[in-house]
DNA sequence: GTCTATAAGTTGATAGAC
DNA sequence: GTCTATCAACTTATAGAC
């Protein structure tokens, strides 16, 4: 008996559908979703066409599964910030695990962000579920620490926006960071300079 | 004689060319450029698909004209930004036009963002010299301030990338923020306290 | 300068052999 | 589970009448 066409759980499957999402996040980065074509896609992955329709049923469901991957791997960071914890340390510990992020998986903030510019129309939901719970939860956590006199006050909704911003855009406007700063590749030392910018600047800001 | 056909800068042409840029800036912007279709943008504008090819030849110079023009727009306000000028309403200012801009213009920011996000096919050029130049320049001006212990010691070129993204995601990612906040659309009392909160985060990162 | 009709090319998706 | 061949739909761009 063939099990694989039986278990949708295999590890054939598995491994074909991680090659798959990773070739996606590529190409739906460099292109977006209607620039990416399933052909390029597909290339990418060294598989023809139709296997991706066979592990996805269509170019929308693979869309999402990316974005719904990445969206996940954000909110993990989040969980360093807990009441008992040192504001200072837990807020550079988030900004640089984000730094991280975006200096490591660039093509992933890209799809996210390309899907964010243009409404959300797939991950709408997921946005107004799971990471607006996550927020709320988080900024209730830094409204306690700023009631207990252990920062500056701010607004915590809006220092999220903010520290998701200037950290993901060394991912997503790279080229206009290169650009601007002469370089052809960012180095290692760079991507130093761009955290200790990005954390000094929003731990003052929090007056930390 | 008919003038209109000989006079390439006639009155005709120019409330053309206006009215269908302002209708491409909204298609790039929600379906960016390869979602963005020639039909659709002629229908915004109320004018047959073939008139777009008549005063823009093609696709993508009617999306270079539409980046083109924002770019320009967004260098003015680093005027503000001199030797002379007092540090704290200098940088309060250029961060409030900013935010400004964000809120009145979004579209413009999101095509824009859209561009940077794939790699910046088309402005490259204009990223490599115009913004360059004119943020070297600028970057001087600041080093300058910290020099003469005006303001905190920061990055100067890095506190650049810091504005735009904080500034720019509440146009890029306004989905984001109102899905976050609750809200269906930012009412100008949001725009205000986001404007509050980004210029405050500025000026505390800088010292000021 | 305006607009209809259409050519030329591309793409998402599937059928069906293996 | 893999892959080739192919279709149906869509999109840019232009020709040519007005």
């Amino acid at each position: 008996m063939n099990r694989s066409s039986s278990d949708p759980g295999g590890p054939i499957r598995q491994a074909n559908r991680e090659l798959i999402l990773g070739a996606a996040e590529k190409v739906f980065a460099r292109a977006g979703f209607n620039g990416a074509t399933m052909a390029a896609i597909a290339e990418a992955a060294g598989l023809p066409k139709a296997n991706l329709h066979y592990y996805f049923g269509n170019k929308q469901e693979l869309y999402r599964e990316v974005l719904a991957g990445t969206l996940h791997d954000w909110l993990v960071p989040m969980d360093g910030i807990t009441p008992e914890a040192d504001p200072r340390s837990a807020i550079e510990q988030y900004v640089r695990a984000k730094m991280a992020m975006s200096a490591a998986r660039p093509d992933a903030s890209r799809v996210f962000a390309n899907e964010l510019l243009h409404g959300a129309p797939v991950l709408g939901d997921l946005v107004h579920g799971e990471l607006r719970t996550m927020v709320k939860r988080k900024a209730a956590v830094i409204d306690g620490w700023i009631a207990a006199g252990r920062m500056t006050a701010v607004d915590s909704i809006h220092l999220f926006f903010t520290i998701w911003a200037a950290t993901q855009t060394y991912a997503d406007f790279d080229v206009q960071v290169r650009a601007v700063l002469g370089r052809s590749r960012l180095t290692a030392r760079d991507h130093q300079r761009a955290a200790d910018h990005v954390v000094s600047m929003i731990l003052r800001g929090c007056g930390l």
